[in-house]
DNA sequence: ATCACTTCGGGTCAGAGCGACACGAACCGG
DNA sequence: CCGGTTCGTGTCGCTCTGACCCGAAGTGAT
């Protein structure tokens, strides 16, 4: 339709949302940031992102930049907003197609850590670059909003998880407390979770199931997109990668998990 | 953060939603389209939209772009997704920054319409210029969600409306009819009306009381978002053109208007 | 072995919300 | 004054949900 638009800057960038024990102890959510190297806001913090090329699409992109600058691969990629304000940037004009992702928390303890890239607590960051803080005040709206209708919780964990690491990521995210027998209720009548028949033994209580996702139940409705984003998630398996040790998971080994989480 | 991108257009399309009687009389949604006079899809017809200027907010570019290709000034516009597919388009790189709109009756019958611009129904189309299609189908898709659980509604109607007019605009989007006692029900229950104290006489039945919505209430919760959109639409009053005959509303010229409705 | 302690998992109960439906109220036209 | 229409109020039953209870099933200490 148009020729080439001259003159304004197309970038995708990413808001990374894992959960890691605060200081308390207990899980909230964190974000990983990057550290400016250039003009503008040298070396103030900022969502990770880069331009588009001309041959990769803007989710593609925004999978590409991730790994480059994190080293992250999410579970969940979803299109946040595009922020096109005239002055969001003060030299060049500027517009990002920003996306959200969620990552397990194994896979976020990979985080290449260093002087240039850390973890933030969601609700308390410094003085973004750009209008960046808006936007992460935007994922986290949409997050804590997603969390309550759709099933993206599942991307926080495992393949099995127990309803108590389920419940405790709705809690971490939502900051409230859920009712433990109405939150699997919930679950058992939507349908959404299977029993895989292994427990979790070693805790010093009752062992508890494992479940897993029902693959029936759609992960989360996004209507006529939805045919685009499964096949995009098939190209991009949910972390398989044939480095680092594999995550010991069920039985005996699963407290340490259990550690990690709450 | 990244020089201007070369070799890839930014554009912004718009999904203009209106209700217009269909060929039975009943209200149904339908949406204005462009035919393109240049390649790539030269004579298709397409969504209204051109090339961000490097000036204008993405917003300002859709609002602008919809007055000039249509004249139309929507009592609601939001954004809707970002389509950047390598091979949406056929012969150039192009990103398109689509936005999606409400206009009112009134408004939708000055569309100067013309070889180059018709109305069509909603879910009825011909073969569209690039993945309009399915743009199309996901901005409905939003529609209807949206119309359950937010106030978008009131944006089809005027200031003043009968809650059979409210109605009236559920059950065209939503396709399927309501109760009219548990739909009253909600509304009150809501908050989101308050009655005028006015009553439209001059129906062979007993008069409606007039209500209007209750500014109190959020007309939308877009999150930390709102605040941006709010002041947007001050800056943009819903519709007060000074030309054309003012639209006669209450007590004995409000039935000629509810036949445009129904 | 038994007990204290923990979480798991199944159950009850009351209130809110909603769909379905009934019916008087109010107006018009004949 | 009567039939026809929609408006507006009320009722009933079902479902969902939040709050709470309690036995079940493990571990660790005595």
């Amino acid at each position: 339709m148009p020729a080439p638009t001259p003159g304004i800057g197309l970038a995708v960038s990413t808001v990374i949302f894992a959960l890691r024990p605060n200081e308390t102890g207990e899980p909230s959510v964190w974000l990983p940031l990057v550290r400016r190297i250039r003009d503008p806001y040298l070396h103030r913090w900022a969502l990770p992102g880069g331009p588009v090329s001309v041959d990769e699409s803007l989710e593609t992109s925004a999978r590409r930049n991730l790994l480059e600058t994190t080293g992250l691969q999410p579970t969940y990629l979803e299109q946040l907003y595009a922020f096109g304000d005239v002055d969001r940037s003060p030299t060049t004009r500027l517009v990002s197609i920003v996306y959200w992702a969620l990552v397990r928390p194994e896979e976020a303890e990979r985080v290449s850590l260093g002087e240039n890239v850390r973890w933030f607590p969601a609700d308390d960051l410094p003085d973004l670059a750009f209008d960046h803080n808006l936007i992460v005040e935007y994922a986290l709206w949409r997050l804590r909003t997603k969390m309550e209708y759709s099933r993206i919780a599942h991307a926080f964990l495992g393949e099995q998880f127990t309803l108590a690491e389920l419940r405790g990521v709705h809690e971490a995210v939502l900051q409230k407390p859920l009712d433990p027998a109405n939150f699997r209720r919930q679950m058992e009548s939507s349908g959404a979770v299977e029993p895989t028949g292994e427990v979790v033994s070693g805790g010093r209580h009752r062992p508890p199931k494992l479940y897993r996702y029902a693959g029936a139940v759609e992960l989360v409705d996004a209507g006529p997109l939805t045919a685009r984003v499964v096949a995009a998630a098939a190209q991009h398996p949910p972390i398989s990668r044939d480095d680092g040790p594999a995550e010991p998971r069920v039985a005996e080994s699963a407290p340490a998990l259990q550690e990690d989480h709450r």
